[in-house]
DNA sequence: GTACGACCTAGAGTCGACTCTAGGTCAAGC
DNA sequence: GCTTGACCTAGAGTCGACTCTAGGTCGTAC
């Protein structure tokens, strides 16, 4: 059993996976991965111990992976920042690119709705007029 | 060489892979999956003839596809146009089912952009400030 | 003292959606 | 008659992102 307090001394892996939905065996690939900014540190028994940082952190990763950003790229932006300040400039780059594709993907699922609503409202329409239309004309979307 | 005619008269798989996008493997690959509505015919040496009416159909599966619906759902989509009339009310529950994920999808990659255009901001003001600044306050999405 | 649960590492397995390879057919052009 | 290019099948390989397994440690509860 775990004592859990809402201070912070420290998490346990399963109290991180708790917390952001991770699961354990993902937090550990994360780690692996090159994905958490602050090298995890270690209990005396060899465990891995999480701070608050950390589990803001891989908020923020969760969401960009969210967003379709690939790992590797999430580790790219995740050495810029371990490097520290002075590659404002790269971060930035690297945001505005991921924002494009973000938006691109919008777009991209928005144009897909416009024929998912028009099989809807033709779907619709048949079970509307008839239960048993002879006709199913659903097939060319311009139809 | 192929003498490209604007009738149709029957499309080789490489005519198609060009109209469509998707590749020659992809196309071979999607009719084994049983992703193709009317079954490809063949020429005498075994050679795939596709129709008008089979580029429409490749066309719609990419845009479920592009919109994240998995290749079985998009099989099963398949069928019952196979199938013909009388399940519509199947088809409509499938593709309000997918407008539901679409929109979610839609929602969660709006809701990624707040964070993104959130670090698009803080760089930003950076740069603008400071071309050197010692003060990293990027990394906690409230922060 | 032993069972339990949470943790550890290294590495193998899975899943979806292609993508590619090997080995072959066939028609047209030289 | 030989090369070329587009096509064929069956099946293996790839890639990303996990997910799981084997085999082991450690601390607390009974």
């Amino acid at each position: 059993m775990e004592s859990v307090r809402t201070e912070s001394p420290g998490l346990s892996i399963g109290q991180v996976a708790e917390r952001t939905g991770l699961s354990v065996h993902a937090l550990r690939f994360y780690e692996r991965e090159g994905i958490i900014e602050q090298a995890v540190r270690r209990d005396g028994g060899g465990r891995r111990v999480y701070t608050e940082y950390d589990v803001a952190w891989l908020r923020v990763c969760i969401i960009l992976r969210a967003s379709g950003m690939p790992l590797p790229t999430i580790r790219r932006y995740t050495e810029m920042v371990r490097q520290g300040t002075g590659n404002e400039t790269e971060r930035l780059a690297l945001m505005l690119e991921h924002r494009d594709r973000v938006n691109a993907q919008i777009a991209q699922l928005t144009q897909s709705l416009d024929l998912i609503n028009h099989k809807v409202g033709v779907y619709e329409d048949i079970l509307a007029a008839n239960p048993a239309d002879p006709s199913d004309s659903c097939v060319i979307p311009a139809g």
